[in-house]
DNA sequence: TCCGTTTTATCAGTATACGGATCAATCCGC
DNA sequence: GCGGATTGATCCGTATACTGATAAAACGGA
């Protein structure tokens, strides 16, 4: 701790300028810019990257999802509750695993990514617009070298991992989610 | 909708290379890194940048640390009764103006910050670490660009504006937040 | 085969984020 | 100085994010 009358960092720190801050305010911004494309009532980006990722990877479970989109075990149940609950998707216990509900996306669900897909790519666009035409390409790997677990090891956890690959969570013990072929 | 049998784009769409799903991993990474350097007790980022903004705009009320901060309004009411419950910040209602808070930062709250300083910054680092160095200060301004308002307009409120300037939660009716000299 | 470990999912609790509605205080135009 | 518009703050509801704990199934080694 600085002496006093002396000028503390916590005078000086610029939090326009630190990375962390202008990584918040620019995810900020990027979700707005998708939701206004893709309509307040259409899907949000993690839902439609939870969505997607099913479409893409038919038989997936949910760890697996959690694995591709990023988004925690815990929030991915609560997300997949409601995507249910919407009937954008469907979760069935698997046969082969006692533990692990296969997903899959129905038709109403499919329609909804291909409803908000052309809108979710213009979003993609505008979220980029302000950077040179140039930069962009370096400026969007730059952010997947932050992102992308460059050191995010896939094998043994470890400590303060944020992939993890563990959740779920509707009601898949009483109805919704029933034993596959039952 | 594209003909049955033809390869729809969301097919085809690949989630890790869009700039939002970047976006939201890297801030994510972010967000781990900060944690994980301050401690899982110490200050979350929005916290550390609310409690800072009033640190270094003494008198504003919450409105304006609302705007300079970019926390949405509701949740920075909630994160200050948050922070006044642990001491860190006290909120007083205004004499000038009936509506309004003035907030400051206890001397605990100074020390939380101070603590939490040198390890803030050191987190910083970390989540630019992996960008080569050389490319380091163009991939913040073109964040910044992303992140600052380039068109976000700061006189009357467009439409969709995420930047609002209207909130604060606590119970500054009963308690807590006295009518100040008061 | 039995047991300890790992994996999948769930649940509870907390923090962050945002829209909409509301209310009181203030401001502004006339 | 009145009355409508704006502003500061609150409250409600929902979505996202993450930790820790737990339960059940599956796995693996002795």
């Amino acid at each position: 701790m600085p002496p006093d009358g002396a000028a503390r960092r916590i005078d000086r720190v610029a939090l326009h300028e630190t990375p962390g801050h202008l990584l918040r305010r620019a995810q900020q911004r990027a979700v707005d810019l998708f939701v206004q494309a893709v309509g307040e009532r259409g899907l949000r980006p993690p839902q439609f990257a939870l969505l997607l990722a099913a479409h893409q990877n038919p038989g997936a479970n949910q760890s697996e999802l959690v694995r591709i989109t990023g988004i925690d075990r815990s929030t991915a149940a609560d997300m997949i509750t409601r995507l249910a609950g919407r009937g954008l998707i469907r979760r069935v216990r698997t046969e082969a695993d006692g533990r692990a509900n296969r997903l899959s996306v129905t038709a109403e669900g499919v329609a909804a990514l291909e409803a908000a897909a052309d809108r979710a790519d213009r979003a993609q666009e505008s979220i980029v617009a302000p950077i040179p035409a140039g930069q962009r390409a370096q400026f969007l790997r730059n952010l997947a070298r932050i992102a992308d677990l460059p050191d995010r090891p896939s094998g043994p956890r470890a400590e303060n991992e944020t992939l993890r690959g563990e959740t779920l969570r509707d009601e898949p013990i009483r109805g919704e989610a029933q034993r596959e072929g039952g």
